[in-house]
DNA sequence: GTAACAATCTTTACAGTGTAAAGATTTGCG
DNA sequence: CGCAAATCTTTACACTGTAAAGATTGTTAC
């Protein structure tokens, strides 16, 4: 039998992941510091060593998430960067995203802005860019509201809606 | 010297008052029953008898507020319904409700559909109506953000531009 | 190596929170 | 009047964030 050691040795990163999944269970009405040190067996007070008070845990958590949105985004247009499918694409991720991590609604607005700059290679035909994004921004916020759940493949109403847009202009 | 009741008579509207003024005072982050009760001279379980349980309470408060809202709304264009005027002191009555009530900014979803119906006299010239309302939410926001204060007349600003609006189209 | 120090973790403590339950007081109605 | 319902107080409990002091370990200077 291993002793467990008393220095953690990776508290700081397992207390902010931890603290998304979480805050992603059970919403973040129920977020708790001290549950968050729970699920990492560890003291109530542990976490005051790496982390001023709650919202300086919950900060880092949020900066974690968002640069894993950003990996994200990257990775799905790898390779196809300025093709005509690429902005779909993104879009898809970015509804992905918000519906692995619902609870990050609150992140959305920087979300938002790196989305854009994201999805401009070109200056111009910001028009139709804008237009994308209230779709987008519009289903993910449907998808993720509590309560609702969509039984059928959200990506094809995506990309039938989007090839309607397009026709528009 | 008159002794105070056993019962307080108006508690459940002073509660949703005091409540209002509260979350004003102190911010989201601060609000408490147990404040509210003490800020109605009542113990702390005793809004118990009017509220399931302290969402409900702020929910009572939240539909006082956007009655309170309407009204402003309504004052504001009594006897212009229909002139051009009329937009534009929407307008204004809608950001000084935000300043007023800068806790408040979580409701701003439904008053923005309130504000939509009520500056919608006759249906068509919606493009307009929409740019306005960017444009008013846009100054309602930069305004009520804490830590942000603006020591001229907003009240010019928004003219000036709601002017600039015009022409442009 | 060892002594001193810094980092990390536990324990203890406290004030504040929401809310459930039981008892006190008053109002209203038969 | 008498009894029931409404309203308020008291008490209690589990939970929260965080401050303070003590325990344990890792690191560095000599």
């Amino acid at each position: 039998m291993k002793e467990k050691p008393y220095h953690h040795g990776n508290l700081r990163n397992e207390l902010i992941e931890a603290g998304i999944e979480l805050i992603n269970e059970v919403g973040l009405r129920d977020f708790s510091l001290r549950k968050v040190a729970t699920k990492c067996n560890v003291s109530h007070a542990a976490p005051y060593s790496h982390f001023k008070n709650i919202d300086e845990l919950v900060g880092a958590m949020g900066e974690h998430v968002t640069e894993r949105f950003m990996d994200k985004l990257r990775a799905s247009i790898r390779g196809r960067e300025d093709s005509r499918e690429a902005v779909s694409l993104l879009g898809q991720a970015y509804i992905e995203f918000f519906m692995e991590h619902p609870a990050f609604a609150l992140f959305r607005k920087t979300a938002y802005r790196m989305f854009r700059r994201m999805g401009q290679p070109e200056s111009g035909d910001s028009q139709r860019l804008i237009a994308l994004w209230s779709m987008v921004h519009g289903i993910a916020s449907l998808l993720t509201n509590p309560g609702v759940r969509y039984s059928g493949d959200w990506r094809e109403v995506f990309i039938k809606r989007l090839e309607a847009k397009e026709r528009e202009v």
